[in-house]
DNA sequence: TCTTAACCTGAGCATATACTCGGAAAAACT
DNA sequence: AGTTTTTCCGAGTATATGCTCAGGTTAAGA
C-alpha cells in the first residue's frame, strides 16, 4: 500500500468528462464506489474493484481520479451538497413567527432523516476514511451548520433578541450533532427517535432563551 | 489485502507470555504499535513494522498475536481500563454533600484530561478502526460512563430524588459525550475548554433538576 | 469523408503486506 | 547434566493493490 503514505495532496478530480458517454461512466464509477464502501468498508475500496463493479476498465477509472481518495472526497461532496440543500430549503421555508422548539424539531427531524438515508455510506465516511477531517467538504459541513442555526434564530426570534455566546453555540450544535451521530450511527435499532429529538429541540431552545 | 475480508472472529491474544522476557515482548510490541498508530495511522500499521520499531522478529509477533486487530483491540482495551478506573476512582472520592454541577463538572474535567492525554491514539481508534464498534471495549465503555453517572446522581443527590428517565440519560450522555469528542478530537487549539465544561456541567446539572 | 480529440481497454509491472515454517537459542524443570 | 517447554528468528511464499502504457474504439469537428 503505497499509496497511503503518498502526500494527499489531490483530491480532485484529474479531467472533467466531457462527453455523455464518459459522464456515464464516471457517475457509475461513483454508484460503484459508494456500493463498495458500504458493503465492504473503506478497507474493501480498491480501484480495481471500483473497475469491475462499474464495469468499466482500470484505466478509465484512472483517467478521470486519481486514486480511490479523489473517488471518496467526490462522493462527501455530493452528501455535503444535499445536506446544504436541504437546510437551506428548511430554512427559506421556516415560518416567522412559529416557536422556537417546533422550528428547531423540524431541523433536527430534516436533518436525522437525511443522515438515516444514508447512514450506511455516512458509518463508513465517518469511521474509516482517515483523511476525512482534512476534506473542505468536512469543514464546510461544520460550517454550513452553525451558520445556518443562527440564521434561524435571527429569523424566527427577531423579537427575543436572542443573542448567542460563542460557546453557547458551540456547545449546541456539538450537543445535537452528537445526539444525531449517535442515534443514526450507533445506537440499537430498539431505540425511538422521536423521542429523543423532541427533548433535544426542547432543552436546546429552553437553554438558548435561558442564556 | 485478503487479510481485511477475514471474519473477525478472534481479537484475542494466541497465547499468554510466561516469562518474563515474553512479556517485555509483548509490552514492546504494544508500545510500537501505538507509536505507530499515533504516527502513521491505522493504514500504516503492519505487523512488519510493528516487529521492526519493537525490535523483534515477525515471527514473535504472530506468536502472540493472531494479527494486527487483535493488536489493536489490546490497546483498546487498556483504555478502557484507564478510564474505569479514574471514573470508579473519582465515583468513591465524590462529597455526598457536593453541589450537583460542581460534582459533574469534576467527572467532566477528569474524562477531558485523561481524553487529551490520549488524543492522538484516540483520535486513530474512533476515525480509522473499522471494527472499533464491535469490540467488547467500546461496548463495556458505553455502559461504564452511563453507569457512573446514574451512580453518581444517586450519591450526591439522594435529597433530591431526582429520577432520569432513559430518554434524558441517553441525551445527556451522548451530549456530553459528542462535545467531549469534539473538543479532544475535533476543536482548532484556540478552542478554551474550561468555559465550555464550566458551561456543559451547569448545562447538564440544571437540565437534570428540572426534568 | 477525413481528421482530430475524447474515451476506453486490460495485460502487466512494481510494491507492500499478511502470514508460515523449520529450526535455533534461552529458560525452566528434574 | 539432561530434558522439556518457552521464546525467538527471519527468509520466503502467496496475494492484493496501485498504477502505467501502448494501442484500439467512438464521437465531434472541418
Amino acid at each position: 500500500m503505497a499509496a497511503d503514505h503518498r502526500q494527499h495532496t489531490v483530491f480532485k478530480m484529474k479531467k472533467e468528462p466531457r462527453q455523455a458517454r464518459s459522464r456515464a461512466s464516471v457517475e457509475a464509477m461513483l454508484q460503484a464506489s459508494a456500493r463498495i464502501l458500504e458493503r465492504r468498508g473503506y478497507a474493501g475500496l480498491s480501484t480495481n474493484a471500483v473497475a469491475e463493479v462499474a464495469g468499466v476498465s482500470i484505466g478509465s477509472v484512472y483517467e478521470y481520479f486519481p486514486g480511490k481518495e479523489a473517488i471518496v472526497a467526490r462522493l462527501a461532496e455530493s452528501l455535503l451538497a444535499e445536506t446544504t440543500d436541504l437546510l437551506q430549503g428548511r430554512l427559506a421555508m421556516t415560518d416567522q413567527r412559529s416557536e422556537l422548539n417546533v422550528a428547531m424539531r423540524h431541523f433536527l427531524g430534516a436533518l436525522h432523516a437525511l443522515m438515516h438515508q444514508h447512514r450506511r455510506l455516512l458509518r463508513v465516511l465517518v469511521f474509516q476514511v482517515p483523511y476525512l477531517h482534512q476534506l473542505p467538504a468536512t469543514r464546510k459541513l461544520q460550517q454550513e451548520l452553525q451558520t445556518v442555526l443562527q440564521e434561524g434564530l435571527k429569523r424566527t426570534h427577531e423579537q427575543y433578541r436572542v443573542s448567542v455566546s460563542p460557546t453557547t453555540l458551540y456547545l449546541m450544535s456539538t450537543s445535537a450533532a452528537g445526539t444525531l451521530m449517535h442515534m443514526v450511527l450507533m445506537a440499537p435499532p430498539s431505540m425511538e427517535v422521536d423521542p429523543v429529538l423532541d427533548a433535544l429541540a426542547e432543552t436546546l431552545s429552553k437553554w438558548l432563551l435561558e442564556s
